[in-house]
This record gives structure tokens, sequence and C-alpha cells, in this order.
DNA sequence: CGGGAGGTTGAGTAGTATCAAATGAAGTGG
DNA sequence: CCACTTCATTTGATACTACTCAACCTCCCG
């Protein structure tokens, strides 16, 4: 779904994002007057592992799910973007084609900018260049560390580093209940195992007081136990 | 050791490594004048996980080890890094520390680029800020794919894979036989598991006539079966 | 010759995945 | 409102992978 916007609209929007502190006001002007907004309803996707991407997409409102398909079709869940980062960005600056897909995890609105434009302003303006440059780096380390993460580390761990994530991601409400409905199979994709795994470990978990269960819903209750067991992990500090 | 160089020998340098092909003659022998060039012995360290580092590091001739290490002082090999390649720009751009260690694997020969020299380059040419980020996001997407190797493959088509990456990387001779001996342990790390499992694999791949041992020497056999065994591999390709 | 480090092998085991079956929840259509 | 289907979740039993631990071997060096 695609919805019109003043260019005072999209202005706004960008000045939301750091990415753009750097622009000057002219840059701003150009990149608002080309920026298509666009409504997604929950799980549809934003692009498509093995597409060539002609957009950079900004992330407005709601999480986005970035997933990468192995082997036997299992999927892994690389990482959730929330509003304020961006996406496609890699598949952009190298012209090579997306190796994950994105998929909205709720109602999300995005703000799409095209390819051309993006890199025309890479490169004019140094310090936006710059700016992208640092964001490619931290999202690199982040990375590094998830490898550690998924591949020296008990399954116990990852699911508890994994429910803390998703807290901070999609937030816990005043009952710290977590404001999203996940199924167990997403989660098993998040933390790198099949459902049944997840489902033993979320039931340990209760038994042991850290978590509450009903349905869908999981209500935290020891957060501290939940970041002790997930020790050295990338998710929390 | 460092050693002395003409700013001719250091531009010659530069005009091998591709990312520098975008600076202009003046930016070249600025950068030239400020490059130290160093010889490094085996398993000496080019800089240490946790350190804020302050050189970017071109690696001239020979190959790097970039090394994690994990719970339980667990390492893990995240890349072989060869000449051509460069190091340390992820901290150098973002300011943090490392979050690897990076050690040569036999001798080798590198030069060091100040940081503020390079950030001085990265602000005022456009095209060399892009270029660098083209380098970030390729090297982000690799260890994405990385990602899905550790995390969804088992052992033995980790051992093929890494057994294909080595050959890429530290090349055969004319017998098909790996140019580096290389230990279990170090093996291990580079698959993500315990030297004993390496070995037995390895046992397996002997008695399957994939591979000849001699000690530390790995004499390859049967490159396809390898290839095949470590399918949807981010090595080999 | 003794000691140490790396390499190899075997036995035992912990941790996960797989498979199958039972339960529960959410429609759908009569 | 109730059967019927379908799908997600849960639980149990079992298989298997890969790790741990311990013993032994081999080579090299003092």
């Amino acid at each position: 779904m695609r919805t019109k916007h003043s260019t005072n609209e999209s202005l706004a929007l960008l000045n939301s994002f750091s990415l753009f502190d750097c622009l000057s006001g002219d840059e701003k002007l150009y990149l608002a007057d080309n920026i298509v907004h666009k409504e997604l309803d929950s799980k549809t996707a934003l692009y498509h592992e093995g597409c060539a991407l002609q957009h950079l997409m900004l992330i407005i409102e709601g999480i986005v799910k970035q997933v990468k398909r192995g082997a036997k079709g299992k999927e892994l869940v690389i990482r959730y973007a929330r509003s304020g980062e961006i996406l496609g960005f890699r598949s952009v600056m190298t012209n090579e084609l997306a190796c994950t897909t994105s998929e909205a995890a709720g109602p999300v609105k995005a703000g799409f900018i095209k390819k051309g434009c993006l890199l025309k302003l890479v490169r004019t303006n140094t310090n936006f260049a710059y700016k992208l440059l640092q964001m490619a780096c931290m999202e690199l380390e982040e990375t590094q560390r998830f490898i550690l993460n998924v591949s020296q580390k008990q399954i116990r761990e990852r699911v508890a580093a994994t429910l803390l994530h998703l807290a901070d991601i999609f937030q816990l409400d005043e009952d710290n209940t977590l404001k999203a409905t996940i199924s167990r199979k997403e989660i098993a994709s998040a933390v790198g195992t099949v459902p049944e795994s997840v489902i033993r470990m979320l039931s340990e978990f209760k038994e042991d007081k850290l978590i509450e269960l009903n349905g869908r819903q999981i209500r935290y209750i020891d957060i501290p136990k939940l970041k002790r067991m997930s020790y050295s992990s990338f998710y929390s500090v």
C-alpha cells in the first residue's frame, strides 16, 4: 500500500533518522521528494533473498524481521530491525543480490528511497558516506558476535538470550508481558534450533519461575537471572 | 620489525590495492608517506581483541588469521585474510574496540596507516569512502553466510568446507598438498569444534580417499567430492 | 633417556534433533 | 451449536551427533 505524503512530512521523517543528520538542507529536500511511503501488513515482505534491491528502506514504524534461508529450507532470523533502522543498504551498495529476506513483524510503515538517489548522495557527500560506513561496520560487529553466540553456546543460553533480545525489540507492557505474540517456530528460527527444543526450554524457564506462559504470551519474571543465563550474550549488556 | 621504505616503494604498494584506485596522485603520495612497513614473524599479533586500533593494516604478503575468543576461552577463526586485504577498518571507523585478534599465520609483510591519516582521506574523497563502504558490505555478507554455516551444518560438512577454504587461502603445491602446516587445534578453531572431532573427520576422509595425511601435511585427492560434501558452503563456489 | 606437546583412539555421555502421538486452539460449514 | 479440519503446541521416546575424558602413541628436544 502506497500513501501520499507532503515534502514536509518526509522531511520530518528524515530528521528522525540520525543517518541523515549530515545532509544539507538541499540534500534533504532532494531525498524527501524521492521517498515513497508504504504501509505494510504483517508478514508482508519488503524484499526477498536473491533479488537485486532497487531501494534503501527506512523503517518508520514497526519491526522488521530479517531472515536467511539455509540448507533444507531451515530459516534463521539474523536480525530484528526496529524503527529508525535501515534495510537493504548492503545490496544497494555492492550491487549484489540480497542475501536475506525481510518481512514485517506486525504492521510496518516504511520509506523507500531509490538506489540511484541514495548513491548520488553517497558520492557527493563524504560525511554521509562516512556515516553509512560506520553503520555497516557496526552491523558487521554485531554479526560477528552473533557467530560466537550460535557456535559456542548451548540452547539454554541462546533461548535466554533470544528472550531478552525479543524483550528489547518488542518491548514489555506494564505487566512485563512481551508486546508481541511470536510462534514457537519463529522463536526457534531466532535461536537457531527446532521448535521442540524451544518449548522444552520455555517449560523449564517457567518451572524455574523465570517466565510465565499463557498461550503465546510471555511474561518476564526474573530478567536478571535470564541475563546471567545468557552470559556473554551479544544481545544483553 | 620495522623497515624503511622509499616513497616510491610505498606508492607501488598502494597501487596494488584496488581499494586505493580512486585516490588522486596527491592523496596517494600523502598516504605513501604515512605508511609504516613491518615484517612480522609467524604468530605475531597485528592487534589484540579489546584494543582501540590506531592503524589500518594492509596485508602486503602472507596470511593473517583473524580470531575471536568466546566463552571458556574457546577460540574461533573468523577469517583468513590474504595479501591485498585490509584489517582493522571496523574498529578504526567506529572508534570501538577491536572485537577480534589478528595474528600472522606464517611470515607477513604489512603496511600500517595511521587512523587519522585514513579518516582524513575518507572525509575528503567520497569515492574512497564509497569503496570502503562496499568492502564493509561484502565482509558483512560473508559473515552472515558464515553464520548459517556454523549454525546449520554438521561437523562433516564444516570440516570439508574448511579444508576447501584452507586450500583456497594457502594454496596447494603441484602435488595437491596444502602449502601450510596447520595444527589440528587450529583447524578445529576454524571449523568451530574440538580437535578430536576434526581428527575423526580427517581420518574418515582419508578412509574415503578424499585426502591423504602425512603428519600435518594434507594432500587433496578428491576435491569435487569435498565440494559436494560441503554443499551450500560459503567457502566454496 | 625422560619429559612434554601434539596427535590419535576409544568409551562414555550430554545435549539436541527427530519422530510420533496427544492435546489444544481456531476456524469452517452444515 | 456442533462435528470436522487444520494447524500450532506440547509431551514422550528414541536416535544420534559431537563433546568430554582418559589412555596411549609419536616425535622432538634437552
